[in-house]
DNA sequence: GATAGGTCAATTGGATACAATTTACTTGCC
DNA sequence: GGCAAGTAAATTGTATCCAATTGACCTATC
């Protein structure tokens, strides 16, 4: 059964990828036509797909200026990582009362194919944490619920890709176990904390320095001096 | 200071203003030229808005048939009420911690004009029941949460358009003065319970009755009896 | 009379063409 | 040498055009 698929979605799916991966990394141009040649499509569906990067808080676009990845602040990393927690904390409370059958099988296969890489800093080892996160919010069988975790994971990727030093997957693996066997358990205090601590973690990790010098944080910090 | 807007900003809010008032009904089709021609702008623009609001929730679209006004699904508008909890006790957890110094002028003055409606059951009164809401998310200075927040009080506004009897406004009213106070109280235990009987009731009060036969409602009802 | 097949109208999917706006560079003046 | 204005290039904003898909209606056959 071949799923029909748009251009646009296919577009949309490969640009938010390539800037999850940090192919594309913050701040870069994303003019529509060389994007459009690169994959061979018109403009149309590039402003489409950008449109809805734009939705999801990827990119960003300035009036006849064009798109860029997006660049978030650590003020704005820290609104995202708000929203996630309560989301997060939710999907917990809701995996507690009624978790599918499959889903425990589910979970620890995605847990294995993490540890997998292990040891591996990169791209794919962060796209595989955030895509646990995805998964459990998925098995509430909220679609509502699953779409904005989804959101605010990837959003959290790139916030990770800009300011963490090092993605430390090994103690996040660890926790999403300790996560699955708590939620098994119907602890729903526990679970919540622990993910609550594991969030905590990534955004302390994250809110401790910039990776590198992004254009808007240097003018941040020289800002003040020009505003004469 | 004349804020520059794209004509696509203006037809996706015009058009969602319409959604919500129900000028535009449930299931009612959105041909993309028929749009343009009303509003004088290109089948561009609307197609631009329509993506928007399909992100949204408010419309759904089917491959080569074109955009209808959603008809949420009993068991949608539970998951969209679902997410919508989560999201506002965080932001009355916020706004205990950090309710900026006018917000309380604010919040008050909108519920003085929620009075001003009293008794009127109609799209204003569901309208600005929504917006005290979506005032309390922008409250929080967390522009992520708001904007979730924003949307998930947009689709119950549809939802209680499609299943709610009436809208019950003086209820909500004083639910939304006693929420009020409890937070100023600094009591988070109160106003997260007083948030969740006050969403519980509306969600309680749409899923009793549908209050039209939509299209697809009906044909869930026969559904069982056709798959022989 | 019901059903299968075919044709046709309607509508979206996508591409191209034109207009408007912004940026960057050049040039002239102080 | 620096600054300002003007001009040109590049890029987006918008409109129009062609192709592909879908649904409906009509017809012929069993």
């Amino acid at each position: 059964m071949t799923e029909k698929t748009t251009l646009t979605d296919a577009v949309h799916q490969l640009l938010r990828r390539a800037i999850i991966e940090q192919a594309l990394k913050p701040g870069m141009r994303l003019p529509e036509d060389t994007v459009g040649e690169q994959f061979g499509v018109s403009r149309t569906i590039v402003r489409h797909a950008l449109v809805r990067l734009e939705n999801e808080g990827l990119v960003v676009t300035r009036r006849n200026r064009g798109a860029f990845v997006a660049e978030p602040s650590l003020e704005e990393a820290k609104h995202v990582f708000e929203a996630r927690r309560a989301l997060e904390v939710e999907v917990i409370r809701l995996l507690v009362e009624r978790m599918p059958s499959s889903g425990y099988d589910q979970l620890e296969a995605h847990v294995r194919s993490e540890q997998s890489v292990k040891g591996k800093d990169g791209p794919v080892s962060i796209r595989l944490a955030g895509e646990f996160h995805i998964l459990m919010a998925e098995l509430t069988g909220n679609a509502v619920l699953a779409r904005y975790v989804s959101e605010v994971v990837l959003r959290c990727s790139l916030i990770m890709a800009m300011y963490a030093k090092s993605h430390s997957s090994e103690c996040a693996v660890d926790e999403h176990s300790q996560i699955i066997v708590a939620i098994r358990d119907g602890d729903v205090r526990r679970a919540t904390s622990l993910m609550d601590h594991h969030l905590g973690a990534v955004a302390g990790r994250a809110e401790l320095e910039p990776k590198q010098d992004s254009v808007s944080s240097i003018l941040s910090r020289y800002g003040k001096e020009l505003a004469s």
